[in-house]
RNA sequence: GCUCUUGUAGCUCAGUCGGUAGAGCAAGCGGCUGUUAACCGCUGGGUCGUAGGUUCGAGUCCUACCGGGAGCGCCA
């Protein structure tokens, strides 16, 4: 018999086929006319398909007054135009089959509404859920769209090492990778742990960024991309950081700042359009339930430019305000939260793009504008969720790079192989990083980013 | 890591001035119905996070610890 997913037996271009659907039961309701409804979900998409089941049925008292939330069956029948409102097609069920029970008296989840608190405790059944599955299916569109926005313009999907030797920016602790005993140290004789006994011969770590490995790539093959796991060892206790995230870093060769700020908001805008496109019952649910400023607000980030703003023209924004703030600020500070949150949900009502920042709080690698004050660097904010791009050009130039490192107090030594990118055939290039979860918690109105991946980590959790 | 907040039935929560535990939903049973987070009735369900303390008496006040959440810092 063919098969069916809910997704396809709900729409209408089935009615008339013979089929099987699988799934989970969602809810049941019996009526004395001789039958029951079942609703099935089978995770395809955002709506149940209904099942008109007759008494008749030789299980009917034994297995379909049983079902309960969580059960799951196979409904064999015909696909039929729906007498209720609601719904286009039910399914008038020749046979139900149970595969597997789920006890109502402990089955975690009920019909009626969790709080997302207490699903994060159920992370292995809470994809069954409508705002989980949801969810998921929006990230994974997010996914598919990465890969088919850099692939339509030329870009190389390039994989960047998890474990590295060497700490990126220098910032951000990282979560070291060892095979060591920690209970029996090898240890020299003034006491210290001999680490070339350890896998690598040397310390290695999980990466915090897969930049600088993707420089190498860019400055080889002209545009690639890196989209993969990222891990950070800070006891940030936030809503939207997590120890473990995926990231998505772009790298092209003969970038400059104004290149990387186009491709950086015509990429949010793709993820953005192609989630209100693909997604458009998930992301209505997500309007109904979650924020009901969600769409309106997407879409008015499509019709508009990012704001692109220097960072100099920030302060002086924030310093006219005669809003209160927390933390004054002045020239040469970073933005705190609330400076962001007052640019993008106040002042400006979008998206911002911020760039050109003072040279003493961003990292080595960002071009020194000619101002001697400031780096071509960029980060691009949103509404509530607040940073969810940081990039730069890239110092290109190798005296000047060598300067900064040693301005910054790294050893020129342990990245080389980084300065020969630069000794042999350098040339301008640019680059960013974005948070998916940062993305896929923007575009789903989710408040906290636990949420938006499937099993979270942040500090002392780690079940599942 | 710091600050604030919270923990009562399977879930969401109420519990007044300190006087010995309550609702809705869920579950079980019954009724009704082309229903649709169905509806109506009945029933069962609690070591009030844990350990101390104050008090004649603690869900309630105090302390510590554990768990949840929010904010801050760090960033994506």
């Amino acid at each position: 018999m063919q098969k069916l997913s809910v997704k396809q037996a709900r729409d209408a271009s089935s009615i008339g086929l013979t089929a099987k659907v699988q799934g989970w039961v969602r809810t049941r309701r019996d009526s004395k006319a001789g039958f029951s409804f079942i609703e099935i979900n089978d995770g395809s998409c955002q709506g149940n398909v209904q099942a008109i089941v007759p008494n008749t049925l030789s299980n009917y008292e034994s297995d379909i007054q049983r079902l309960s939330a969580g059960c799951s069956v196979y409904i064999d029948g015909l696909i039929v135009a729906s007498q209720g409102q609601g719904q286009a097609t039910e399914i008038q069920a020749t046979e139900v089959g149970v595969y597997g029970w789920a006890d109502p008296e402990t089955y975690p989840l009920q019909k009626k509404r969790h709080s997302f608190e207490k699903l994060r405790e159920w992370a292995h059944l809470r994809p069954r859920t409508n705002a989980l599955g949801a969810v998921a299916r929006v990230r994974n569109c997010i996914c598919n769209s990465i890969h088919e926005f850099y692939q339509e313009r030329g870009f190389l999907y390039v994989h960047t090492p998890i474990i590295t030797a060497s700490d990126c920016e220098g910032a951000g602790e990282m979560f070291q990778v060892t095979t060591l005993d920690l209970n029996n140290l090898p240890r020299d004789k003034d006491g210290r742990v001999e680490i070339r006994e350890d896998f690598f011969h040397r310390p290695t770590y999980l990466t915090v960024s897969g930049q600088l490995e993707g420089e190498t790539y860019a400055c080889a093959l002209g545009k690639i991309y890196t989209f993969g796991p990222t891990f950070r060892a800070e006891r940030s206790n936030t809503s939207r950081h997590l120890a473990e995230f995926w990231m998505i870093e772009p790298e092209m060769a003969f970038y400059e700042l104004d290149d990387n700020m186009d491709l950086a908001e015509a990429f949010l805008k793709r993820l953005f359009g192609d989630a209100l496109e693909k997604n458009q019952e998930d992301m209505e649910f997500l309007n109904l339930r979650v924020d009901t400023t969600l769409i309106e607000t997407l879409q008015g980030i499509l019709a508009a430019e990012f704001k692109r703003l220097p960072y100099t023209e920030a302060i002086e924004i924030l310093l006219k305000s005669d809003k209160q703030f927390q933390y004054p600020i002045k020239w040469g500070d970073d933005l705190q939260s609330e400076h962001e949150r007052y640019l993008t949900e106040e002042y400006f009502k979008s998206p911002v793009i911020l760039f050109n920042y003072p040279r003493k709080i961003k990292p080595f690698y960002m071009y020194c504008n000619d101002d001697g004050k400031t780096v071509r660097g960029m980060d691009v904010l949103v509404p509530k969720v607040g940073e969810i791009i940081g990039g730069s050009q890239r110092e290109h130039r190798l005296e000047m790079l060598s300067l900064r490192m040693q301005e910054t107090g790294l050893n020129a030594d342990d990245y080389w192989w980084y300065l020969d990118l630069r000794r042999f055939g350098t040339v301008p290039h640019a680059g960013f990083g974005l948070g998916l979860e940062r993305v896929v918690q923007f575009v789903t109105g989710m408040a906290n980013i636990r949420d938006v991946i499937p099993f979270p980590r942040f500090p002392g959790n780690a079940e599942f």
